[in-house]
RNA sequence: GCCGCGUUCGUCUAGGGGCCUAGGACGCCGCCCUUUCACGGCGGUAGCACGGGUUCGAAUCCCGUACGCGGUACCA
């Protein structure tokens, strides 16, 4: 790599960030960590109809929690902020002018009533959405129509405007996407892009070029999203002086339902599409970092789980798949089950003590919670379901699944229980070892199978008929709540 | 409609002319382990969109068709 490699993450603060959006921030993350480069966030909050006030903050914590701060960003400038558009006004306006000094843009003064009867009379079947563009602008009220006077007139009067992109009238664009190579647009497909709108504030298309070409960008990786508009931003590069960066079009995420990954199609397919939504369901931030890394990417080889380290030390733009990937949420939890798995116990009991207050149990002590995480994490996919799969470590049960129950408690099972449970009072070591010779010593005695009593003691303790292991669970437990629970059963069931 | 981009198992993908009887992962199915359920181990299922070329030889190169996706805003 010739030029020091920086790059950015410019979302919108329109919402919460996408799960897209944080494969986006990845991908640039790794790109530039890769090369030893920098990562960048810039808050592009040009559109103050659709600004929502917690996005910001939203984006932030995502990054973070991911594991991919930014370098530089509204929080750690750099020397080249400010880092949200909305405080770079006169900076656009700048080179808008300048834009329209060389001819390359210039005023237009139509309303929206204006343009939509241009678009009305215009359209047919073969042309349902006339463009503003090097044929149209011709019957338009702009300062490439009107006279001079006129147009210093209606911006003396105050008169609305937009400056618009002024467009050869032909001629091709082409330039060398990274993920797709040679692409080539011809310029009679493109409008005049409104580069300043009337509110004074410029559009995405002019400020992300001002805003790559000052801040030192030196590669574009976006969503595929982008790729139509890519040639305007060639022309203002080119108009600007400017050398464009590098781009990249990363291909989208898409629902299994087909088309991009969005709220409808998404959500009622149980895939949720805001981050802080993996993160309030206890997702591992490594997991889904890998998972979205695989979205769309691969070493080349046969490996399927990697760090932040390794996946930075592997990425290459190269090696991004051009077409579109369907989320897998099964492959998304198997990620997250295997780096749950991975992780010690210890390190997962923020994680349930966490759950915990949400459920509104508390006063167990971390060695308790450690053992709990030790039974618990290899039958869970996430860590918000320990206390579902877990709560009779808590409380005693207050419900018994009825299936268990009817299979269990039958026959000789209260005769058995009683004589367990005396044992179980009797034992001064109550540890998991004895308990599995005491209740083995029983059926072993009866010369009935070990299940006519495992079972029925199991669904006493928790409820269920299937769990971790029922004597370390016990073990856990203690004698007293063991005793406790046993009687409150053997009372339950023997009518 | 027009413009652009794409198309290998259900899904994510490896593959860049002979190594491909197309490899891996998720899912699914089966077996083993386990005196529960899981975990784990082993095995199986399933694919080069279609049609033409080019070539001794094509999943790999070219053209076309179909299909999918994106764009077509004073939104990003």
């Amino acid at each position: 790599m010739s030029k020091n490699v920086r790059v950015r993450f410019a979302p919108s603060p329109t919402g919460m960030l996408h799960i897209g959006g944080l494969r986006t921030a990845l991908y640039n993350y790794l790109f530039a960590k890769h090369h030893n480069g920098e990562f960048l966030l810039r808050i592009e909050d040009t559109d103050q109809n659709r600004y929502v006030e917690e996005a910001e903050s939203d984006i932030k914590t995502a990054l973070i929690w991911a594991g991919m701060p930014p370098d530089e960003g509204p929080d750690n400038p750099g020397s080249v902020g400010p880092y949200r558009q909305s405080e770079r006004s006169e900076t656009y306006l700048k080179y808008a002018r300048q834009l329209i000094d060389q001819g390359n843009a210039y005023y237009a003064f139509d309303s929206a009533e204006d343009i939509e009867a241009m678009r009305e009379e215009l359209k047919s079947d073969e042309n349902p959405n006339p463009k503003y563009d090097s044929t149209t602008r011709t019957s338009m009220k702009n300062s490439l129509t009107l006279s001079k006077d006129e147009v210093e007139n209606r911006i003396k009067n105050g008169d609305p405007y937009v400056i618009r992109l002024n467009v050869p009238e032909s001629g091709t664009v082409e330039f060398n996407d990274i993920i797709r190579e040679h692409v080539s647009f011809d310029v009679k497909g493109l409008d005049d892009q409104v580069l300043m709108k009337s509110d004074g504030l410029p559009t995405y298309h002019l400020a992300n070029v001002v805003d790559d070409h000052l801040m030192g960008i030196s590669h574009v990786i976006r969503g595929e999203e982008w790729l139509s508009s890519a040639p305007k931003h060639i022309l203002l590069y080119k108009f600007l002086g400017w050398e464009a960066p590098e781009m990249a079009h990363l291909p989208l995420i898409m629902s299994p339902a087909g088309g991009k990954l969005s709220k409808r199609n998404a959500e009622e397919l149980g895939i949720p599409v805001n981050v802080r939504d993996y993160i309030r369901l206890g997702y591992e931030p490594d997991a889904l970092v890998n998972f979205l890394a695989f979205l769309g990417w691969n070493p080349g080889d046969e490996r399927e789980i990697m760090t932040m380290q390794e996946l930075t030390k592997e990425f290459s733009l190269e090696k991004v798949s051009k077409s579109g990937a369907v989320f897998n949420i099964d492959k998304l939890t198997w990620y997250n089950e295997h780096y749950l798995r991975a992780m010690t116990d210890e390190s997962l009991v923020p994680a349930l003590e966490k759950e915990l207050t949400k459920a509104g149990i508390s006063g167990f002590n971390d060695a308790y919670l450690e053992t709990v995480v030790h039974l618990l994490k290899e039958r869970v996919s996430l860590t918000s379901e320990f206390v579902n799969q877990g709560r009779f470590f808590f409380e005693a049960p207050s419900e018994f699944d009825e299936k268990a129950v009817k299979k269990a408690w039958k026959g000789d099972a209260i005769d058995l229980v009683t004589e367990f449970k005396d044992e179980v009072e009797k034992l001064t070591d109550h540890s998991a070892a004895n308990l599995n010779d005491k209740l083995s010593g029983i059926t072993e005695a009866r010369g009935v199978g070990f299940g006519k009593l495992m079972l029925p003691v199991r669904v006493a303790i928790t409820g269920t008929g299937s769990g971790p292991d029922l004597f370390e669970t016990m073990e856990l437990l203690g004698k007293e709540t063991v005793v406790k629970r046993l009687d409150t059963a053997l009372n339950k069931f023997s009518e």
